[in-house]
RNA sequence: GACCCCAUCGUCUAGCCUGGCCUAGGACACCGCCCUUUCACGGCGGCAACACGGGUUCAAAUCCCGUUGGGGUCGCCA
């Protein structure tokens, strides 16, 4: 362990959002390129929103992605660990009072007795008189005698904000000064005790000793406020980095309702996590040389902070499918098979009545086909029911036109299966290429109407492992399927 | 509105700090060709960018100023 602390605190409000998986991922890649601690700390201060049970889909999703954390609160039946605890701020109202009552005290925070009410109407009309919506300040100087007089009425905690300016080396923004009268006295506790997200994380970068505080830019104004608030607790000050937010497609903040938002919706569509994770880490990351497709350990192998970018990316979803495609490809037909079987399962389909053998050979021939896990269905169903139509353009290439031809060629294409001893890719083509020397045609003269009446479609793996793989029985059933099916079409056309 | 951040092909980016090697490199996407039994995969090639305007300099994508555009913050949300 290297000394380096950093956390990901995720509020637990529904969902894991695509932002804070890139937040996640580059602060774990630090934590293990560098030999630091990673922490997961949930942000659930805000009782109306947070949900117990939306923590678990923040693990849930973290777990998938690969991002493992090394201190944490308890999940299903993994304990919390780490010695920092607790890792849920529901948790650690305790801390964030005495903290708030110590700044009281040292004169560094005040309470303030304005109504949401009168803060609202003060707020609307510096809004209508293009102020800039600042607190005024009216309950800092209150005096003794005032405070007294209020006891009893319900109070905010503010900080009382230092005059001067702020400077933050961030590692990623570089240096930022900020002269403190762009803030107000902020509210730090809320009339109910419940402490405000600036003083809980505060308190709890503080107190959990984090070194290096990674996390979106929408936080970079924010930072000074926390810096403020470290400086008055005497906590020592963390190291600033912060991320280029992710944007959606049109260069828009990534909208919770856009479908790809949620990190699971990810998973639901057939993505590997390590596709995902490679993705978002070149979403303002490079290596510096040409390399683009990396496995987790080779991430974290390569992985500086310094060559962190600044600019925001936008979403580019035919990148992530290429990269998506590549990371198939780096499988092994087995290991494919592994992911693959479940989505097959949940189609519907037996796949347990086939040996195993058999089914990562049925992977393999789709492996350099498929962008997306699911993409295995359309490529593979006909192994497990029978074509319960055939494709209507195929159909009417090659069996609508001419059907008399068809059922001849139909008929060929039976024999020559029928005679066909070594009933594998090898065999097969060596048969219907034979066929098609002999009769003076291409072999895509036979290979088209046999794809069509085997699986019922045009596209599909190559026909001679799926003939091979589906076996010589079945092949000649669905032959005379579709001998069957072309004679029909004959008879209507007389 | 005030303050802060950002700005290279349609997209992700290299180059910028430490000006010249940049007639700006790679990748995705797109287009064409090759491979080929379909769809893919793969291979080869093409299209395509330094936001704009001023400086500084022998020389600027690189340094400085301004403009424009985008984003963020200004909550008893986090």
């Amino acid at each position: 362990m290297s000394g380096i602390r950093v956390r990901i605190a995720p509020s637990p409000t529904g969902f894991f959002h695509i932002g804070n998986a890139k937040t996640a991922l580059i602060n774990w890649l630090f934590a293990r390129s560098k030999g630091g601690t990673f922490i997961l700390r949930l942000e659930d201060t805000d009782t109306e929103r947070s949900k117990p049970e939306y923590a678990d889909i923040v693990c849930e999703a973290l777990k998938w992605l690969g991002i493992d954390w090394d201190e944490g609160p308890s999940f299903r039946d993994e304990p919390e660990r780490g010695a920092y605890g607790p890792y849920r701020q529901s948790e650690r109202k305790h801390l964030y009072l005495q903290e708030a009552n110590r700044l009281l005290k040292e004169g560094k925070a005040y309470k303030c007795f304005c109504s949401k009410e009168e803060l609202d109407a003060e707020r609307e009309r510096a809004r209508i008189e293009k102020r800039p919506p600042r607190y005024s300040g009216k309950c800092r100087n209150l005096t003794e005698k005032e405070i007294r007089a209020k006891e009893g009425l319900p109070y905010s905690i503010r900080f009382k904000v230092p005059p001067g300016v702020t400077e933050i080396d961030d590692l990623i923004q570089g240096k930022v000064v900020t002269d403190h009268t762009e803030f107000d006295d902020f509210i730090i506790v809320k009339p109910n005790g419940d402490a405000v997200f600036h003083l809980a994380v505060v308190v709890d970068d503080g107190l959990m000793k984090i070194t290096h505080v990674i996390r979106g830019d929408d936080h970079l104004t924010n930072a000074t406020r926390h810096v403020m608030l470290f400086r008055a607790l005497g906590y020592e000050l963390p190291q600033f980095a912060h991320l280029p937010m992710v944007l959606d497609e049109k260069g828009q903040k990534y909208s919770k309702r856009l479908h790809g938002a949620n990190v699971l919706d990810w998973r639901e569509d057939g993505f590997l996590p390590e596709a995902l994770v490679n993705y978002l880490v070149l979403l303002g990351w490079t290596p510096g040389d040409d390399r683009e497709v990396f496995s987790r350990e080779e991430l974290i192998e390569a992985f500086t902070i310094e060559r962190l970018g600044k600019s925001p990316g936008k979403f580019d979803y035919k990148r992530l499918l290429w990269l998506n495609g590549q990371h198939i490809r780096k499988l092994t037909a087995a290991e494919l098979c592994e992911r693959v079987l479940p989505i097959l399962r949940k189609a519907g389909f037996d796949v347990d009545a086939f040996p195993k053998e058999w089914l990562i050979q049925m992977t393999a021939i789709c492996q350099d086909r498929i962008p997306t896990l699911n993409d295995i269905i359309g490529y593979t169903d006909f192994f497990f029911v029978e074509p319960q139509s055939y494709e209507e353009k195929a159909v009417n290439k090659h069996w609508r036109k001419e059907p008399q031809n068809a059922v001849q060629t139909l008929e060929k294409i039976r024999n020559m299966i029928e005679e066909t001893s070594d009933f594998s890719h090898d065999g097969l083509k060596a048969t219907f290429e034979q066929k098609a020397a002999a009769e003076g045609v291409p072999v895509a003269h036979f290979i088209h109407p046999t794809r069509l009446a085997l699986t019922g479609k045009s596209v599909g793996p190559g026909l001679f492992e799926l003939a091979a793989l589906l076996g010589k029985e079945k092949c000649l059933q669905r032959i005379e399927r579709a001998l069957a099916f072309v004679r029909t079409i004959e008879e209507t056309k007389i």
